[in-house]
DNA sequence: ATTATATAAATGTATAGACATATAATGTGA
DNA sequence: TCACATTATATGTCTATACATTTATATAAT
């Protein structure tokens, strides 16, 4: 085991929390970093892969790009252009609403189904491969992040 | 207490390792965006910020910029670019190092050590008051996290 | 000494996040 | 109806990450 101590060189924090903060910061790095080689044989990014699986949990029913945004993992990021980028490979279709034409009603392709079905098979055993914890302490950690945000 | 479920509207997880993986990203997300308000007046990035901190931290010894990559949070981040942002808001001198040309000097300013421990202060703060956990909840989060990697 | 290899830093390019602004459509009050 | 605010999406721009490539220097091998 590597403490965040070790792992960046510095030898002590203000506090605790202090060093949650950096350790958060570090752990996410690590994590993105393994996901990014899982997912570049697939030429998807994981924020992509993140709007297909949103998509396909609304069984059907499309979805504004509004209402992706809300879901995403990163309020900030930008669902339109996601959107595009996922329509230009064919995995989701674009069309405007007809009781609100601002609105942009999405779906998820049969084609990006199909991607979707291949990669979640990987991301979900690397994840579990990557979360180097028992059972116990995995159920602790969910539970100190939940409370953690207050 | 807002669980990750609600916060993203997924109803379940394959497993807690893959909800925990979900949980660090939006985690992160949450604490990155933080962040961000409390960096904007001071007119530097986090990463900035800890490139700084890396620096402070040798005392006025010079580092090179391939040091300074492996000590920043992000191994994948891009050290070359940081310093040049930060030399040009004259917050960071370089120099070619002279027994080895290949190499570059990277030094804090006085400016940058007056930023620096401005911004500390209200970083230093901010976390602990980000971290809505006690004292034994905090720590063993740091031990989850640190043992998570593996 | 010359060639090959390795290393340090910089640069090019793509994707995404952060945030401001623009555009278009809708809703609302005078 | 008309002006005005609101909402949905798109777009512009900057910063950073991700990763490949380039350039310069140093080291090793012949």
């Amino acid at each position: 085991m590597v403490k965040i101590e070790e792992a960046i060189q510095q030898k002590e924090f203000k506090d605790p929390f202090n060093k949650a903060v950096v350790n958060l910061l570090y752990t996410h790095s690590y994590l993105v970093t393994s996901q990014n080689a899982l997912f570049k044989p697939y030429g998807i990014s994981p924020e992509q892969y993140n709007v297909l699986r949103i998509l396909r949990g609304q069984n059907g029913v499309p979805t504004t790009v509004s209402s992706i945004q809300e879901r995403m993992l990163n309020k900030m990021s930008n669902a339109s252009r996601l959107v595009e980028k996922l329509k230009v490979k064919g995995l989701v279709k674009r069309s405007e609403c007809p009781n609100d034409r601002r609105q942009v009603d999405v779906l998820i392709t049969e084609k990006g189904l199909e991607l979707l079905a291949e990669l979640q098979i990987r991301v979900e055993k690397g994840n579990i491969d990557f979360v180097h914890l028992n059972l116990d302490e995995v159920d602790k950690l969910n539970e100190l992040l939940d409370k953690l945000r207050g």
